[in-house]
DNA sequence: TCTGGGGTCCTAGGACCC
DNA sequence: TCTGGGGTCCTAGGACCC
């Protein structure tokens, strides 16, 4: 079976993203730093207001640059809890305005708000409304892009920024999106970009005309069939909700001064203790350890180990996370240590169950008989939650022999 | 006082299994 | 003894995003 997705006739994704967040939440507590260059962070800079990104500073740009761009700037300590509490009343927002809502990171979420028409009005008018909202109830600027796709609706924010709105009508988005350089397409980066204008691509419009071919040549499969689908205003994702984190993990600079492993040690057991904390604090267990480690040449590298058996334990992570420092310590002293970091991934839910089923049917109804089966085996009221793992059969997927 | 801290996704080779 | 295809999982690295 195939499931040819109907193009939509309608914009209905909203992305919204707050303006300078953390810049605008010192602006907004505290009212000297309104209407001057404000500069969140300390080595480097976290967050630029408008008036001191207009000078020229960019995140994340390190510290002393950006003082010798705007030398009257202030510089303010970030305070991450009040972050936290403005994203989570901006979020508040989102949520009431429509269920469809993937957060992509404390500032920024997609929406969809396709059939809210006959009660909240069109798009554009809800969009107008969350700007309006989050201004008197929040206190902070956000800007919303809305279009027939996440990525169209994303570069329609960054086009509106600050403090904009802009829909991308249907029927005009590769007029909108050619003449944009292909560094706003997601995933083109500096390397990629720098790739990109060895062949004299600039544009967007430039790479769509390259052809799909050719870019999957220059960039490999992945990649070059991605931008190519992106460039011709083509990216069916959907607005996703309830997606969850893959992995946890926490880092820490060292900076250059000489240090001894006992020093490298001592900051990979706090991470470690700080992950697991928020390992259980979180209800969930790790299978996957990776230590990350960025040398004096800022290049990096990376040691994992993978358990037998899923866990949340503090002692069991340490062992292996300095089983694999030990492994690395020749690196490290060849090549000095200025980061050290630890990654907790294969995330699961603790006291989560994997089972088979016997199972085919090509009726979703069917999955009823399925959840069934799960809480006759646990009680009714002990499943929380269920994850469907399917094998497809299908003309793409052949049964396998065994 | 040159370079933060949190993530995501993709690729590729090798071991191992049927 | 040689020959295959198809799959999963693990490890390492790379690029990118906010």
């Amino acid at each position: 079976m195939r499931i040819e997705r109907k193009e939509r006739s309608e914009a209905t994704i909203l992305h919204a993203d707050l303006d300078s967040f953390y810049a605008s939440v010192e602006q907004r507590d505290d009212p000297r730093l309104r209407g001057r260059p404000v500069i969140v962070g300390g080595g480097v800079v976290l967050a630029a207001s408008y008036e001191a990104k207009a000078r020229g500073v960019r995140t994340p740009m390190p510290g002393r640059e950006a003082r010798a761009l705007c030398p009257d700037a202030i510089e303010v300590r970030p305070r991450f809890d009040a972050y936290m509490e403005a994203s989570r009343a901006v979020f508040e927002i989102f949520d009431d305005i429509t269920p469809v809502v993937e957060g992509i990171s404390v500032d920024e979420a997609f929406m969809d708000v396709g059939g809210l028409g006959r009660i909240s009005g069109s798009p554009v008018q809800i969009g107008a409304r969350l700007r309006d909202r989050v201004a008197t109830e929040v206190g902070l600027p956000i800007t919303v892009g809305i279009a027939r796709t996440k990525f169209l609706a994303k570069v329609a924010s960054a086009v509106a920024k600050p403090d904009g709105l802009l829909e991308v009508a249907p029927g005009t988005e590769i007029d909108f999106l050619h003449p944009l350089p292909v560094r706003r397409l997601w995933g083109v980066g500096a390397i990629t970009e720098a790739k990109l204008a060895d062949a004299g691509i600039r544009t967007v419009g430039d790479l769509a005309s390259f052809g799909e071919h050719s870019l999957c040549g220059l960039l490999g499969r992945g990649s070059g069939r991605h931008l190519y689908a992106l460039s011709m205003a083509r990216d069916p994702r959907r607005v996703e909700t309830g997606r969850r984190r893959r992995s946890i993990g926490s880092q820490r600079a060292l900076g250059r001064r000489p240090k001894n492993e006992a020093d490298i040690e001592a900051t990979l057991v706090a991470i470690v203790e700080r992950l697991g904390k928020r390992l259980r604090g979180a209800e969930r267990v790790c299978r996957t350890v990776v230590l990350r480690l960025r040398f004096d040449d800022f290049s990096r590298a990376t040691r994992s180990r993978s358990f037998l058996e899923p866990t949340d334990r503090t002692d069991i992570i340490m062992a292996v996370a300095r089983g694999l420092l030990d492994d690395a310590m020749p690196l490290i002293r060849d090549q000095g240590c200025t980061l050290i970091g630890l990654s907790l991934t294969n995330l699961d839910d603790r006291d989560s169950v994997q089972l088979s089923l016997p199972f085919e049917s090509d009726h979703a109804a069917d999955l009823d008989i399925a959840m069934d089966a799960l809480r006759n085996r646990f009680g009714r009221d002990a499943v929380t939650r269920a994850v469907l793992v399917g094998r497809h059969h299908g003309d793409d997927a052949p049964m396998l022999p065994d």
